[in-house]
DNA sequence: GGACTTTTGTGATATAATTACTCATTCACT
DNA sequence: AGTGAATGAGTAATTATATCACAAAAGTCC
């Protein structure tokens, strides 16, 4: 993924090339935190390969996965945390190796004023952020959990392209929110109707 | 509530002015709809007297608040779905008798390029929006119902500045997302504990 | 005051989540 | 190969929520 595969800075190589200058490259392996929850935020990513799934915490450290960030895209609640001198409201983990260009805080709003592409790029981001959100809140509202767990290991096995998942119970509830019993249980329900077929850390949609 | 309480343009003249010329001012009673979900957007809304709750809808109708609109404050999703062209997302309700402040979308964007502080506006209550939408999914993620519902009624008493609240139970089952039943029970069992006192259409906090 | 509507209460039952375990497998280390 | 720790999965009991069906008040309207 290059800066020009972004919709909004297509046309325009001036942004491309002020990204690039103000920005600094960093590579995350596979789990690594890359934004914990409460840190300060000096600077907004853009994930140029790979992928970060983003969660929220409640105190007792429990945690539900909110969405993906995949190539092409940013965080925004760093960047609106960023412009408002907040702490961060959510912890970022990269799901594979992924490799991000860092925008520092400052440069942000700098590019607002020049380039209204940027603005665009961000804007379309927040739309789809806040889309998904809401999307969250209606499955955990909403939606039986049998449901929703279907749903999601068939959204892991489409953003892997592979219809065998190697993730454990444990992994599931977590991004759920919910505990490993119930997924446990739930999965031995649905491999008795045959939608799924378990092993040890591993899972396939039939 | 004037535009020039509102801190972002406050020493601009300008903005008060242009958002005056270019948009309409609309009343709404209590319990009107003034967006309903899947509309498509043609203006932005700031609230000039009176609160809103907006509310997420489930295919079968059940319902989930979001958060409030106070005076002064816009309605970030329209405000999103307007530039994408996108239908709303949410349902909005006037909680009292409102007026409103109506921006034409295409203004909207020409604000944007004009006046910084418009865009510092709409920062801002996005940041607060988003927070509370965070808020929203982990409440209902990981708190119990008793809990939420508590901190619920204690929330809309801050919001209407008495400690009695003239609701029924199935008012707040709707915004919570619940059943009348569960409401009733839990309230029930505050009143035992001595947290509330009950009476028809009527809950005082202690 | 009687008929009706709205709001609230109650009991029985079903479903889901939580807790506290046990058992099985894997892996690192000797 | 054998041991023990760590991880993963299964089970039973308990608690929390949801659902259904209906009864009892409280308020409204004629």
């Amino acid at each position: 993924m290059e800066l020009n595969d972004i919709i909004e800075f297509k046309s325009s190589p001036q942004i491309r090339e002020k990204l690039n200058a103000f920005g600094f490259v960093k590579t995350f392996a596979e789990g690594e935190v890359i934004l914990s929850e409460n840190a300060y935020i000096k600077a907004i990513p853009i994930v140029t390969t790979g992928s970060i799934r983003v969660m929220r915490q409640d105190e007792e450290g429990r945690e539900i996965l909110l969405y993906y960030i995949k190539a092409g895209e940013s965080c925004i609640m760093s960047f609106l945390g960023g412009l408002h001198h907040d702490t961060s409201k959510v912890k970022a983990i990269a799901e594979e190796e992924t490799e991000i260009l860092f925008i520092p805080i400052d440069k942000v709003s700098l590019l607002i004023k020049e380039f209204p592409e940027w603005l665009d790029y961000i804007f379309r981001l927040y739309h789809k952020r806040f889309e998904e959100l809401l999307e969250v809140v209606n499955a955990i509202a909403f939606k039986k959990l049998d449901e929703r767990l279907l749903g999601f290991i068939k959204k892991k096995c489409e953003l892997t392209q592979n219809h065998t998942l190697y993730v454990t119970h444990e992994q599931l509830a977590n991004e759920l929110g919910t505990a490993r019993v119930v997924v446990s249980r739930l999965l031995k329900q649905m491999e008795e109707e045959g939608l799924v077929k378990l092993g040890r850390n591993k899972i396939s949609l039939m």
